[in-house]
DNA sequence: GATAAAGCTTGTAAAATGCAAGTTGGTTTT
DNA sequence: AAAACCAACTTGCATTTTACAAGCTTTATC
C-alpha cells in the first residue's frame, strides 16, 4: 500500500473511507448484503463487470479488515463461501441510508414500495429483516 | 470518464458509489460537513495531504453532481466559498452512521461523549444541529 | 505598479485499473 | 486412475488515475 497509513487513524470517516471508500467495494457489499451472493463466480456475474484481479484484491482486503469470512462451501467443496461478518453487516444501516438518499436524488433508482420509508423510519429493524432473509434483494436482473 | 455510464443507473448503491465512492470525496465531505471548512485553502490544509489537482477534480465533480455550490466569498473576494447543497447535506445521516460504525470497530476513533448514542438514536435531529452549527466539528487538530 | 495570496493547471513518474490469457486445485466423468 | 471440468484465482501488459512538484492566473493589498 502506498498511502501513508499512519495518517489514516483517529477519524471515523477516515477509518471507514480506508476500508470501504471505493466503488467496487460498495458494489461487492451490496451484492453480499442485498442480493444474496456468496461465491466468487456469482460476484463476477454482476452487471458491472468487475475485473477478476480487482475482485480478488477487494475480497482479500475486506477479509483482512474483518468484513467477511471465507470458507469452503460444504455442499459444493470446489466453491468458497464469502459471508459478511457482524462488522460487515453492521454497515447495513448506512447502506439503507444510501438507499433513501439515492431514491430521492436519482430519477433512475427504483426501490420496492415502502422500503425507503421503512429504511428511514426503522433502519435497524429493516436491517434485521434483510439479515434474516425475510425480504428480497435489489434488482439483480440486467443486461 | 472511462466507466461505462449506462451501466451505472437504476441501482441506488451504484448511484451513490459513482458520486461519493472514493476516499478523497469522503474526506472532503467530512471537512465540509463537520469541520466547518469552506475554502480551497482550508480543504488543502487537512491532515491527509490531498493533492491540489485531485482536490480540484473532486470539487468539480461534486459540483457537477449537485453536491455543492461554489461562490465568491463576499467578505474576501479573492476566496471562493464551497458550500454543500441540500443534496450534499442529506448524506449526513449516512455519515453519522459511519461515525457509529467506526466508533465500534476502530480502536483509534475518538468521538465526543454521547455523540454516537445520539447519532444512533436520532440521526436526523443530530444532523439538524450540525447543519445549524450548534455542535462542534470533528477533531481537526493534527500533525 | 509591485507584491502577495488563493485557486487553480500542467508535467511527469509511480501506482492502480482493465482486459485477456494462463494456472491451480479439488471433482466429477469415463 | 487418467481426462475433462469448473471455480477461483494469478499474471502480463496496455491504459488510466494518482501523487508530487512546479508554475500560472486572478484578485486584493501596499
Amino acid at each position: 500500500m502506498k498511502l501513508e497509513e499512519s495518517k489514516w487513524h483517529g477519524c471515523p470517516i477516515r477509518y471507514a473511507a480506508e476500508i470501504i471508500g471505493d466503488k467496487w467495494t460498495f458494489l461487492i457489499l451490496r451484492d453480499l448484503m442485498f442480493r444474496g451472493k456468496s461465491s466468487y463466480k456469482a460476484l463476477m456475474e454482476s452487471s458491472e463487470k468487475i475485473s477478476t484481479n480487482i475482485l480478488a484484491g477487494r475480497l482479500r482486503k475486506l477479509e483482512k479488515n474483518g468484513m467477511l469470512e471465507k470458507s469452503v462451501d460444504a455442499s459444493n467443496k470446489k466453491q468458497f463461501v464469502y459471508a459478511l461478518t457482524k462488522k460487515g453487516l453492521d454497515l447495513m444501516p448506512m447502506m439503507l441510508g444510501l438507499f433513501a438518499w439515492s431514491y430521492e436524488y436519482d430519477d433512475e433508482t427504483y426501490l420496492p414500495a415502502g422500503l425507503v420509508g421503512e429504511a428511514k423510519r426503522n433502519p435497524k429493524e429493516l436491517a434485521k429483516q434483510f439479515r434474516e432473509g425475510k425480504i428480497l434483494v435489489l434488482n439483480a436482473a440486467e443486461s
